[in-house]
RNA sequence: GGUGGCGUGGCCGAGAGGCGAGGCAGCGGCCUGCAAAGCCGUUUACACGGGUUCGAAUCCCGUCGCCACCUCCA
């Protein structure tokens, strides 16, 4: 009997082979040679992407304005505060369409802004006591942490507010100009947009002007409508110098709205394709950008995705209630991995419920996937798959996606009518396994596996979800001690020494050491916190 | 007042006119020294009332309940 270490979470990563070649079996894989456009292209025509547009309200089929290429813009975050799991929801679903898109044989340019100016980042800076933009990038440096811990592919760019005036300013100008702007009644300094002369105003939202709460008149300031909004805020007594920027209008600092609107159409052109964010954004900042980009003659998104929200207890998580779920003390409790799992398990659409015995349910369904590969990827060995690669577009994979996972994500990405289908294949290789038949079949479906997985953000073998907190040397060190100890257990149970044996189990256990035996000798993981 | 959404079995959560997604939990069995993992089998669904239809969880009308947005928020 072999006492050989089969596995473990945090030495897996030794039995992979880099390099290609590693599934000798299954169907000759479709290769695309990125270069040959004309196969592009046909498959291109094959391929059918439904998204809802929340502006419609319909679901509509995605068709580039560059055919083969999708730009995308997410409203990141304003990095004023710690990261918390709504940000993450955000990053995860559209990391999800990116991969999926890129499986699908576009390119795709993503981007997402770091808003690094705003009232509140002046505000508590002041209460942290640090200049604005050290607080900002304080801020920034925690979102970036996060997004890479959840393995969210960095955005093609990542532009920041503070960084773009000069094109905020141009856009400003170009609105005016069109009789859409003007500057401030009263002379305060402030640049407004003029709501009441963009008939279209509210189309994103379905609201009509006259529908909307007016604000009292106290409120109007140099304002002609309440309903109008800045473009471009002057300078105030007691704001530090360095937040503020020479404009036209005097020196100041951008509005909100106005940003996402240089930003997007700086680096991906007048016209793109998907215009994502919260639901929280779909007004006012949305609509406002909207009737901001169009006033000023930019045709702008074709489809805007609006990711749901997450509740927590019953209530929606906000600042103002104070019930935010912060991504460090996520991490301190679940394994990214979990967490990103978790942010899966709902459709990008819904409401998603958070509370620990949600997590942990989940991570219980995660445990399936992740003991399968795991024992699946034992069992083949030398035989076992490639990883997928997301950073090369899947072009290198060696099986495709099954029909109906692909038409499940092809379909406003149903990730839950995809993960079932993983589910389906999990089962079937789990019977292979049982009866350890079909090597080759086995090993084919595990690329299939990992290949979904991956595409969705969870594929529990990739290398990104070993490392935490992890080290080669202790893994090995960890891997010699239990396999001495195991050696002693397999040793009281040829005895018939239980007592002896169990001891020995529960004592790893104690440590957080599960050990499990298997038909040819043992495997271990490391208990989840 | 306006706009949008939701009510599915013990829990989570898909689906959207006709074959009971999937996961978690439960129960029975197989396997196991015992476990764990896995496999097989299995229990109670579509808020309520009408209507359309050969057939409705799915479409229409109404009722009730819940939520979000119209103020900073992913």
């Amino acid at each position: 009997m072999s006492l050989e270490p089969r596995n473990s979470l945090i030495s897996k990563s030794g039995q992979r082979k880099p390099g290609r070649g590693g599934t000798p079996t299954g169907p000759s894989p479709r290769r695309s040679d990125p270069s040959d456009s004309a196969l592009i292209t046909v498959r291109l025509v094959r391929v059918t992407i439904a998204l809802y547009n929340t502006a419609s309200r319909t679901t509509e089929e995605l068709r580039p304005a560059e055919p083969g290429h999708v730009g995308i813009y997410v409203c990141g975050a304003t990095v004023q505060g710690e990261p918390h799991i709504g940000h993450l929801r955000s990053a995860s679903v559209f990391d999800q369409l990116r991969r999926w898109l890129l499986y699908r044989g576009y390119s795709v340019t993503l981007i997402r802004n770091v808003t690094d100016i705003d009232d509140k980042i002046l505000s508590k800076s002041v209460d942290e006591g640090r200049p604005w933009f050290a607080h900002a990038y304080k801020y920034e440096r925690a979102f970036t942490a996060a997004y890479q811990a959840l393995d969210v592919l960095p955005p093609s760019y990542e532009p920041r507010a503070t960084g773009h005036i000069t094109e905020m300013i141009e856009l400003i100008d170009r609105l005016i100009a069109a009789g859409h702007a003007y500057p401030a009644l009263d002379g305060c300094g402030d640049v407004y947009f003029d709501a009441t002369s963009w008939a279209d105003y509210g189309e994103l939202t379905n609201q009509r002007l006259d529908d909307m709460e007016p604000a009292g008149d106290s409120e109007l300031r140099g304002k002609k409508d309440s309903r109008d909004f800045a473009l471009w805020k002057a300078h105030k007594a007691g704001e530090p110098d360095t937040a503020s920027w020479p404009s036209p209008w005097g020196r100041g600092r951008p509005g909100w709205h106005i940003e996402c609107s240089a930003m997007s159409t700086k680096y991906l052109g007048s016209h793109f394709d998907i215009h994502g964010g919260g639901l929280d954004l779909r007004f006012p900042h949305h609509e406002n950008e909207l009737a901001q980009s169009r006033a000023a003659g930019d045709r702008f998104a074709d489809i805007w995705m609006h990711s749901g929200l997450l509740n927590v207890g019953g209530d929606k998580m906000s600042k103002s209630l104070g019930n935010s779920v912060f991504a460090s003390d996520l991490f301190a409790r679940f394994s990214p991995l979990a967490v990103r799992y978790f942010l899966t398990s709902a459709g990008y659409r819904s409401i998603l419920e958070f509370s620990a015995e949600a997590m942990e349910r989940q991570t219980a369904s995660l445990d399936r996937l992740a003991n399968f590969l795991d024992r699946a990827r034992q069992a083949l060995g030398d035989e076992a798959p490639v990883l997928p690669n997301v950073h090369t577009g899947y072009s290198d994979r060696s099986v495709d996606v099954p029909e109906e996972f692909a038409a499940a994500l092809d379909d406003d990405l149903g990730v839950p009518r995809a993960l079932s289908v993983v589910f389906a294949t999990v089962t079937e290789g789990a019977k292979l396994l049982d009866s350890a038949s079909d090597r080759s079949r086995l090993s084919r479906i595990v690329a299939e596996v990992e290949l979904m997985l991956d595409i969705l953000g969870v594929n529990p073998s990739a290398e990104v979800w070993a490392t935490g907190g992890g080290d080669a040397k202790l893994a090995t060190a960890l891997d010699s001690l239990v396999a001495g100890l195991a050696e002693q257990r397999a040793a009281a149970k040829a005895e018939k020494d239980f007592a002896a044996a169990d001891a020995i189990r529960d004592n790893l256990a104690a440590a957080g050491i599960i050990i499990e035996d298997t038909a040819d000798g043992y495997r271990y993981h490391l208990k989840d916190n």
